[in-house]
RNA sequence: GGCCAGGUAGCUCAGUUGGUAGAGCAGGGGAUUGAAAAUCCCCGUGUCGGCGGUUCGAUUCCGUCCCUGGCCA
């Protein structure tokens, strides 16, 4: 696990080809097919020499969620072990390593028009006025919930619509976790300066190799909408607001920047509470190798 | 060279009828259970261009110098 930019798929392969491990990605950008560019998807050779699961499985107006992944993953991982080879799980969406590693609560999942519903009313209310109609059915979520907070205060609403009880009361324990340990290997710059770095190289080869070329295209597309799911991925977003003609090209590539950045700040909340993982900087060989030696160990001490 | 408009937080700017200043963006920290590359919370002392003068007190008024942009030569 890692924040963009850092490095993580370089040391994904290495483990592909030191010990035949299979790989899951744990990226809920990746899972969709025509995002390539914008999102750093690895290019077809990489992917030939060390496939990675869960990349390419949905279509851009398809939503993905949290239990999705968990339940993909959990069915990949399950396939892996029946051909007898280990898992390497790859990626940034630390979300998604949590539900799938610690599992998630039972919930509904979600309902498009109790949604839509909710929206409309929030739009016409202000969220304060549904975070205080929160209070009055569930007063520990609103608790924990800011009032400002219109996506999470919807998401209690439509499970207290759907289950007619509170989220807060649901949410106890989570079901689903993995049945095994988990060795966590961090990579990251131990320099935000140089990770910043980092960002901005990868940054100017997206726009080098037609990223605006390719949001295009999907914009072109019969299904297009800015607010699917897909196309509020960083880069996406600020890409689409200049072909939408709100802000010049060059605006455009600061806003990538500081999206991208901010997407790493967060991540690497994430990531500070991982519990004894191991961190290793990508700038240092010395550090790479021990992380690859690790793995190693991992890999060939039968649990 | 002359005239005009500016020089205030990393950037773009607001403001102080004279009592040492505040927004947006950027940046930093945090939260995070079916949207998570999402959504949200918290954090602003900076020779207010330099030097003089007036004043109890100047970033604010006056003088001068420097710099930037525009117009005129």
């Amino acid at each position: 696990m890692g924040p963009t930019a850092a490095g993580k798929t370089a040391l994904a392969v290495d483990a592909v080809e030191r010990h035949g491990v299979a790989l899951i990605s744990v990226d809920s950008a990746l899972v969709y097919r025509g995002l390539d560019i914008g999102t750093a998807k690895p290019d077809a050779q990489t992917l030939a020499r060390a496939p990675h699961r869960l990349i390419d499985i949905c279509d851009p107006w398809e939503p993905y969620s949290a239990a999705e992944f968990q339940a993909d993953a959990t069915r990949e991982i399950a396939a892996i072990d029946a051909e007898g080879r280990g898992t390497a799980l790859v990626g940034g969406t630390l979300l998604y390593f949590r539900a799938l590693i610690e599992g998630l609560s039972a919930l509904p999942g979600a309902d498009e028009p109790i949604r839509a519903a909710l929206a409309a009313e929030g739009e016409r209310l202000g969220w304060p006025a549904m975070h205080a109609r929160l209070a009055a059915v569930d007063p520990a979520a609103a608790e924990r919930i800011h009032p400002n907070d219109p996506q999470r205060i919807q998401r209690a609403l439509e499970v207290h619509a759907l289950t007619g009880q509170p989220l807060s009361a649901l949410q106890g324990a989570a079901t689903g976790g993995l049945d095994r340990e988990v060795l966590r290997i961090v990579i990251s710059p131990a320099d935000r300066a140089v990770l910043h770095a980092r960002i901005a190289e990868r940054r100017d080869a997206m726009f080098a190799e037609g990223f605006v070329g390719e949001v295009a295209r999907l914009m072109a597309e019969p299904w297009f909408d800015p607010e699917l799911n897909a196309m509020r991925a960083v880069g996406y977003r600020q890409v689409i607001g200049h072909l939408c003609g709100d802000y010049d090209l060059e605006e455009a590539r600061q806003r990538v920047l500081f999206a991208t950045r901010q997407l790493a700040k967060r991540q690497l909340t994430w990531l500070r509470r991982q519990q004894d993982a191991h961190w290793f900087d990508p700038t240092s060989p010395r550090e790479m190798a021990r992380a690859a030696a690790l793995i190693s160990r991992w890999h060939d001490t039968p649990l």
